[in-house]
DNA sequence: ATAGTTTATCGTAAATATACGATGAATAGA
DNA sequence: TCTATTCATCGTATATTTACGATAAACTAT
């Protein structure tokens, strides 16, 4: 773009909109998901789940890391990611907080 | 990117992807705070609020209606936009079942 | 030591998103 | 009719995202 302009917004709507982001491709929905059930996986069980490469693979769990929704934690050759859970509620408080801002007023 | 491979997910991975999507640029959410405040807003009234120029605001408005979160009306030479509750709903129950499987079991 | 496994990162190509100014189309008001 | 207002759309520049193969780094097992 010719010029970044998301920084001049409330830092709320940017936090928002960041986790959003995060959540915004089917492949990052999928990990989450598969994470959720499992509670633990390791990232080639992901990788066989999903219909993309494993670097492409790689490259969403990183996505996910840096918004913060999941941990990850390393295991001889093996990788191990989960759901930050104190994160991920914080944001599903602030998801509820945005739909009730929603309602409409009696 | 090389190929697009979005369409080889789950329908409804790919719904809630495209709603996480639409919210995921701070102007958009702001948009939606707006139009929550106020119930119905002009499109004039919105570019005001925003750090953004008017085509820029156009844009936007019309990726929420893309992704059916707002209804848009012509009123003279204004524009009228109010939020689809009908379909915002439906995406709020999506979201909090993806949270919901996100908890802990027990 | 050597070979195999696992995964992150690099380089790269192509698609998409973001932002603006300019323009056009439609209406309102003089 | 002429002018002003409002807003969507077009064209365009730049940034970011998505995707892959190749490679490197770190560990395991032989």
């Amino acid at each position: 773009m010719a010029q970044n302009k998301k920084h001049e917004f409330e830092k709320s709507e940017i936090e928002f909109a960041d986790f959003a982001k995060a959540l915004s491709h089917p492949a990052r929905v999928a990990i989450m998901k598969a994470l959720a059930k499992k509670n633990v996986c390791i990232c080639g069980e992901i990788v066989e789940e999903l219909p993309l490469a494993q670097s492409t693979v790689s490259q969403h769990l990183k996505e996910l890391l840096n918004a913060g929704l999941i941990k990850g934690s390393v295991d001889g050759t093996k990788s191990c990611y989960c759901i930050d859970r104190k994160v991920f509620n914080k944001f599903s408080k602030s998801f509820n907080a945005f739909f009730l801002l929603t309602q409409e007023k009696e």
